[in-house]
DNA sequence: AATACCCCCTGAGTGC
DNA sequence: TGCACTCAGGGGGTAT
């Protein structure tokens, strides 16, 4: 599910039952996720306090009475299932009368202090689960090549021009470089992109200062519209009309191939073209 | 240093 | 119903 703001959204989600609590117990269903566990995984959780639920682009961090951050990232398909005492189970991001249930999946449980079961599960299992010494963590191996937050202060136009300097590598690319700016996917480049009206293939390097300006607006844009298309479903987790749903937040080029162009008195049509590997969709007709 | 490619894994969807 | 094939929101590693 995950980028920048479908994590954000599972953080909030789990912060309320996990904030405060202690495990009680970790139990692995299997030794590894993409990686191994850390050594004595269970053993270095047990006990310890949650002292805060955080983010760090698409990587949870609980911060531990330990001394260590539990470093947790979903992957492609990660989700967290949250029991309650009274037996109640939540998804973060997610209806509660669409959570589906997939125990063949389920890979590390969380039991807390508070009675709350935590479940981590993960079809394909890109995700990975790691713990770091709190005061190593900016040089741990996760984070110390991570570029900046696209939420956070550092993001601007000015801030894109000098990352972006010099680069022939497409637009595209220079913004899926978490090296870069940090918590950008596929998706929600493909989504800036086209509200900056910009060529995904276009040298990043090329930009005008005016043209990243825009960029870094509409990548706080759509990353703020996400994340609060997402707290939106977590308010009105109980409501069986989906029509705020989570994933029903359409997007406007995304896996939109071979459809109008949504900009207005725009008449391109929605293409897809392969960058990298990945799919980028977008109109050659209003991205210049 | 920067870029391109392949890989990890399972399931959903499509076309025959 | 089955089979073969493509694709998927991430990112790490290696080769060039």
């Amino acid at each position: 599910m995950p980028e920048l703001p479908e994590v954000e959204t599972v953080r909030r989600g789990l912060e309320p039952a996990m904030t405060g609590a202690r495990f009680i117990e970790v139990e692995t269903r299997r030794p590894d996720l993409r990686f191994p566990l850390p050594p004595d995984f269970s053993k270095r959780l047990a006990g310890q306090a949650i002292l805060s639920m955080g983010r760090r682009a698409k990587y949870l961090l609980a911060d531990l009475s330990s001394g260590e951050v539990l470093v947790m990232h979903l992957g492609m398909t990660g989700r967290f299932l949250i029991m309650a005492p009274d037996g109640g189970v939540e998804e973060p991001g997610e209806f509660a009368n669409e959570v589906k249930e997939d125990a063949k999946h389920d890979h590390v449980v969380f039991r807390l202090s508070n009675r709350f079961t935590i479940t981590y599960n993960d079809v394909r299992r890109f995700g990975f689960m790691d713990l770091v010494p709190r005061a190593g963590l900016e040089t741990s191996r996760h984070f110390k090549a991570m570029g900046i937050e696209p939420l956070g202060n550092e993001l601007s136009g000015e801030t894109i021009t000098r990352l972006f300097a010099g680069k022939m590598a497409p637009l595209k690319a220079a913004l899926l470089d978490q090296g870069l700016i940090a918590g950008l996917g596929n998706i929600y480049v493909c989504e800036a992109l086209h509200r900056a009206s910009l060529a995904p293939e276009r040298a990043a390097g090329t930009l005008s200062d005016e043209q990243a300006e825009r960029l870094s607006g509409v990548i706080r844009e759509v990353l703020a519209e996400a994340v609060e298309a997402g707290g939106s479903t977590l308010k009105d987790y109980r409501h069986t009309d989906g029509s705020l749903g989570y994933f029903q937040h359409r997007f406007r080029v995304y896996d939109r191939e071979g459809e109008a162009c949504p900009t207005p008195d725009c008449r391109g049509t929605i293409e897809r073209l392969v960058q990298s590997g990945r799919s980028t969709y977008w109109c050659r007709h209003c991205q210049k």
